[in-house]
DNA sequence: AGGTATTTGTTCGTATGTATT
DNA sequence: GAATACATACGAACAAATACC
């Protein structure tokens, strides 16, 4: 039949009296190599427990273990009798960023506070279609304002808001703000916001800025643009803000997805 | 044969006929229930292994194997020389609304390389346990590197690694990555990363990191750190980039879910 | 159809290592 | 250092499901 010999490499040697990694989880990462490489294609047996015991040297119970870990993640399905087939190739895992709210994106607990400092209407221009992601000669909104911890002296940075005409009416007489500004929109409007798009990036903080927000001009900054469309795609609020470095953090997390949980 | 006591009634008893479930998930599900009725609290320690082997009259392999099941529901976690917490409700149906597509997470992927410009390895002290979320006195690794777009003379970013000692053999002799190394240690080792913390600045870029990217100290960039845990929360590996602004900038996009589509 | 060999599933036992108290 | 508790790993046996002759 076989020659009962180690044809298959090794599992990394222990020797070395470092710290190591457990035998069935070495065992089960070859084995994950050998599916995503094409050695067991899909839909195929792998090799049987036993044969895998002699393969790699080691018992019974640790194969086992090793198979478990690959049933885990769906990459493997075995039955009494039949053998161990490989189910599908192994998937970079998916990583689900949790957030419920827009004001959970926002990060802004609701211990911070909005105070405009301006407001007008004008007519896009060029300029600002590219930006807005619109036509040219629509109407919108221009609202500024200043992120603050009430406590603290320095807010925390300067914001720019663009919202479409009609859904303006929602913040017109607005000073000061608790929350996100998209919330007010969908109270006020009924718009449904169901996509952001995000995007950070670093910037020297200009000087108009840097006045507002009581920091050094070409200091270094968080500029956080955010464009938020509706169901059809509509652009109904795009967001520009400045966080002067040491006053803002942006922090997400981000979980694997549970295996067999899909995800629309 | 061994004396069968069998104090608590929740197994169906193998005796009688064929009830043909096994011990193991018979085991399992007296577990379950006992959590969910709250006999066993949340962060609270359910009986150590050795105790539920007297209960139930069966051997450790068998509670171990039903406890193995409620880990990957992930009602319980167990950690040696603790014992065995309960982590969380069955079916506790705490998810979220908006998904964040991030197949790459790490933005860079495919059409970049990582091209590493030193190693070390070294033992945490305060400083390091801080920021790794470790203890001091620990081996890890630290590998930094240059990511690059391989037609553009200027480098995206600068990046440092740790990586904790046990998984540093998947990076040994590498001098240039397609891809990400969270992905190298999933192949080589089989850790498998759950879990990701990200948190964006803005900083000043220091002078000798300025000196490696080829661009003037103190000028504005991305500082990203990225902390990789796996299933039991484990530290497997930290990255701290920075990124010269004009040079990258961070992307992400969230959509609303369907109302009443709930993630199990 | 029947019997046997193969393969995984379940369960026991034992020993040693590692992490924590 | 000792005691405790889980983690890893070896071995063995039998049961159940399937395949093959």
């Amino acid at each position: 039949m076989n020659p009962r010999r180690i044809v298959t490499p090794a599992l990394t040697t222990p020797a070395a009296g470092a710290a190591r990694v457990s035998r069935y989880a070495s065992l089960a990462a070859a084995l994950t190599g050998d599916i995503s490489s094409g050695r067991y294609k899909v839909g195929s047996p792998i090799p049987t427990e036993k044969e895998l015991c002699d393969m790699y040297g080691c018992s019974r119970h640790t194969v086992r273990q090793a198979l478990n870990k690959l049933k885990e993640q769906g990459l493997i399905s075995s039955h009494a009798g039949i053998g161990t087939l490989v189910k599908g190739l192994p998937d970079s895992p998916k990583f689900l960023n949790e957030i419920s709210t827009v004001a959970e994106l926002l990060q802004f607990a609701s211990s911070t506070r909005m105070h405009v400092v301006s407001r007008r209407k004008l007519v896009t221009d060029e300029a600002h279609a590219t930006l807005l992601h619109c036509y040219p000669g629509e109407k919108w909104n221009l609202i500024s304002y200043l992120r603050k911890v009430p406590a603290d002296r320095l807010p925390m940075g300067f914001c720019m808001v663009y919202i479409r005409g009609e859904y303006a009416d929602a913040v017109a007489g607005i000073k000061t703000v608790e929350g996100s500004i998209s919330a007010l929109l969908e109270k006020h409007s009924g718009v449904r916001i169901n996509e952001i798009q995000q995007e950070i990036t670093a910037a020297h903080l200009p000087a108009s800025i840097a006045e507002s927000v009581l920091a050094q001009p070409g200091q270094a900054a968080l500029k956080i643009t955010r464009h938020f469309l509706d169901v059809d795609g509509k652009m109904i609020q795009v967001s520009i803000g400045y966080y002067p470095c040491d006053r803002y953090r942006h922090v997400s997390q981000f979980k694997a997805r549970k295996p067999g949980v899909s995800i629309p």
